[in-house]
DNA sequence: CGACTCATGTAAGATGTTACATGATTGT
DNA sequence: ACAATCATGTAACATCTTACATGAGTCG
């Protein structure tokens, strides 16, 4: 299970609330890595305090409680991290598998679905670019987490967009037919 | 939940056993996209037979029964595929969690993180071309199932190996200091 | 005939998701 | 005052993983 270490992470970069957490994994971690909503993480949160990892340093306005990782805590996400990555990393990924499952529709059906995967790629990748250029490079802080990630995100989806029209044009060449040819998202 | 529309697709190519839908599995579904041990295969697999999506069409030695998709299956899987992408696809990928996570550790652990990924994509890109170059394209037939999506994952793998080495050296600027420097692997 | 692979299953426990629930504060 | 957001939780259900279990063929 992966999702302790996530709010380690995110708490080792800056303290905050389970509220405030659920968010982060709503706008970043959870879109490309690690989906959790509240009702996971709020239980976490308590047996990563059981454990000594994490410790309420704050309790705010309504009930709030802001964490923050202990010594303990860090040692666990480093070694985690610098662990031997335990066989395989599990990976669940929905947009992947339907890539596989592509050879199992006829042409102009695979076509369909390479035509919105391209459209959404390109539309991501747009919005990754511009997160990434509009933010002030801050290498610390709230601002600044991910910053790495961010990168990676922008070129895993430039890839898929790429990949996406490249495999349109191989189904074209291999059955080819009246079609609406898509036209290339400019970078 | 995806697991049957994994075993709807892998079906829809060709007919086969749980058991070799499961070495499927491990082979090739399970490393990229979606994992699934045999646990969870048979049992799922009995249930689509009860929904009518799938049907035994053989018994063979061991006891074994090779699936077929009925027509409802294909239907269904169709519809899946097609479909509005149902908000989002849900993600879970480790690696990707460890980039994230990157930020919260100091430059020399993360440097070391970034060798080892930079190590393992690289070995995994090159056996993934292997795999490519060596199989004459055919384009049917479980053969050349997931074709389209090995060339996904040789991208996808390659963009992952060229992150690292670009964050490796965004770290080496941002905290320079005396460490060994990764060597770019030749493609 | 012994070891290995083929082939399928059940059950317990861990994990994750959805629905339900509640109350405090802020903005209009 | 009303709506929206902040903030946390429990319970039921679905799902996934690990361990356990069994037997039939195949190869040397």
């Amino acid at each position: 299970m992966s999702l302790p270490h996530a709010l380690l992470g995110l708490l080792a970069v800056e303290p905050a609330s389970g509220y405030a957490l659920t968010k982060e994994f709503e706008r970043t971690v959870g879109r490309y890595a690690w989906q959790a909503g509240h009702t996971s993480i709020y239980p976490e949160l308590n047996r990563l305090a059981e454990r000594g990892l994490v410790e309420v340093v704050e309790e705010g306005p309504r009930g709030s409680r802001t964490y923050a990782v202990t010594a303990e805590g860090r040692a666990e996400l480093r070694r985690w991290l610098l662990l031997p990555p335990e066989g395989r990393g599990r990976v669940r990924n929905e947009p992947v598998l339907r890539m596989f499952l592509l050879s199992a529709l006829d042409p102009d059906d695979a076509r369909e679905v390479l035509r919105r995967m391209a459209e959404h790629t390109a539309r991501d990748a747009e919005q990754l670019r511009e997160l990434r250029d509009r933010a002030p490079d801050a290498l610390d802080g709230r601002a600044g987490f991910g910053r790495l990630a961010l990168e990676y995100g922008i070129r895993a989806t430039q890839a898929a967009h790429d990949w996406a029209l490249w495999a349109t044009a191989r189904l074209d060449e291999a059955h080819p037919g009246s079609h609406p040819a898509p036209e290339a998202t400019p970078r």
